[in-house]
DNA sequence: GATGAATGAGTTTTCATTCAT
DNA sequence: GATGAATGAAAACTCATTCAT
């Protein structure tokens, strides 16, 4: 039946593409997106170079495909926050302390762009938009813990997060993220008086 | 202290050599290292392109002379430091928020070069060492400070402070810089108990 | 006659190869024959792009085969000839101005592969012939009507046709035929004293 | 002196310039322009691949450049032309020959880039002005010749013109292009009553 | 017959580097 | 020192063709 070849067709472009789309991914956080080729992309993943194009338009339309697939799956750390202020920071903390864990490499990857603007420009107003919901949920948390400053706090711990993700992006095996993540809780999600 | 760069750059202002690294300084930090051609180096420095050959090896050669520079800083950094513990600490993100704010391209061409391990190879021993001794001073300090757990404090603290440079380096025009700097002040340089 | 084509087109209307060879004919005569891909043709087709190769070896020979129909008119052209030299020359005028009327693309894509050399090679010796042919028959006709240098004349004549075609060709909606038409009839379709 | 090195990079530049135009020429002209590579010019002209990018932005800024100089020549046709009408139309199919014969590679690339509009578009206004040029010259002179119907003569006049081009192009060793040119002062260029 | 995934040779283009002057 | 013409290796991308199903 046509159905069955159908199906076939489908499997085989599924596995070959989640396969480029791995080695991309390795090698992209690994080298840098401007520092991988096509070719090594293509031998990583066991396939020609013309394949590539059967499914992406370009290198960087595969780049935004890779992009795209993790910014799905991060989409979900706003969803059940506890309604506790402490709590909520808390949760906050773990969410996307593990997010980093579970998705390393991603993480390494988008760290990366962020220095080459003109890659990211696609998604550049999705991560406007977070970062703003980040920060206005900060501010909110901050205030209902008496902070004087909601706001510029808000910021602060934001960017105690993005440093230490940057440090442990950068020897993932050596940092010990654990004990910086709980000293990040002792400090920021607390009563401020 | 950071005057010592600046005195050299003083003194080879007029020569081809500053005039080239100051332009690649900027193209590489506006560009990225790998977008910026020696031609367009050339042609910003006034210069031709084998002139460069002169003075460098190569366009990498060039990138390790730029940055070579920048590790002066962390040698006066640490000196002429206060005793006082708090003092220090203050003093501490003090002088590295005004390098950050004096040299804003240097940094953003060395944070932008953390992820393409390669071109940074040859300074890596000598990062990892600062590292360590900011480590170690900070973990001195803390503990002057009475924190229970000193050094996990102090990889907390540089990581906030390099979140916070991360943050401003992106877009040096609209973030509040000094507010989260005194915010930083107030939740890091404190007795502990 | 210019029938046995399209005889040959309603034979095959329905099938895969008339579906090829329609499309590819279009294509190729509004994006020329190298920017048209396999895989337009197919798409345009609707059938797939292996398809094409159970029934033409290559995509050169899937032109050719498109030019092999074309070649019939010529024959039936100098069928059916009136006796008279005047109304001979006239029924090729009418007979060659309807034929590129009603095969437009056909002949778009022969002119623009006029130039192409390598493509039409299997098809000079035919087409010499054809030339030789409608020469012979000009200066035949021209001397019947009393022209010194009959030959020379067929060739001007000739070329006056291409010419006018060429035009019509390159844009076929401004261009005044039927007008210029009358105005070839009027000077080559006479007596010459 | 400073003078004399520019001098000689002057040269330099214009002969590899002219080479490469040359060679570029000549195999468009040959082998049209879609089928004639940059490798192929490249070892035509005896000089590396890189170098023509010295000089042109593109593999169409080249035959930019190439087609711009053509008509730059081109240009004087219309000079000097006689006040005698039918010196007037000698005189312009005599010009017109003698250019085509002058620059046959040339009018051959140019012949076979009609049908590829997209490559013309930047020339296409020039064009179509020189056309109307000349068809509004043909439809004045054959008025003062008393044609009944001097813009539609001036057309099939043209029309004549590059068909028997069209035919010269195409086997310009066997064509008998003296004599239709002959004839075509006779048939076209004369009193009409 | 029919499909479309997969291939790989070929194309245009970029750019660090060399070298004759 | 200084120049910029010239090189060539490598990059992204295209597409006719093959072949397992």
């Amino acid at each position: 039946m046509a159905k069955k070849r159908q199906e076939r067709f489908e499997m085989l472009r599924e596995s070959s593409k989640a396969r480029i789309e791995k080695a991309a991914l390795e090698l992209f956080a690994h080298n840098g997106y401007g520092h991988t080729s096509i070719s090594k992309i293509a031998a990583a993943a066991g396939i020609s170079k013309g394949l590539m194009y059967n499914y992406y338009d370009s290198k960087e339309a595969l780049l935004q495909a890779i992009l795209q697939k993790g910014l799905d799956f991060g989409d979900s750390l706003l969803e059940g926050l506890p309604e506790d202020p402490k709590a909520l920071l808390v949760f906050v903390v773990e969410a996307s302390f593990q997010e980093v864990i579970n998705n390393l490499e991603f993480w390494k990857l988008l760290t990366s762009l962020t220095f080459q603007e003109d890659v990211l420009k696609t998604f550049a107003p999705q991560f406007e938009q977070k970062k703003k919901e980040f920060i206005q949920l900060g501010t909110f948390t901050f205030q209902q813990l008496g902070h004087p400053d909601p706001e510029m706090q808000a910021m602060l711990f934001g960017a105690a997060m993005d440093g230490v993700f940057l440090h442990y992006i950068l020897s993932p095996n050596d940092y010990p993220l654990e004990e910086v993540k709980c000293l990040l809780i002792e400090n920021f999600c607390k009563k401020y008086k």
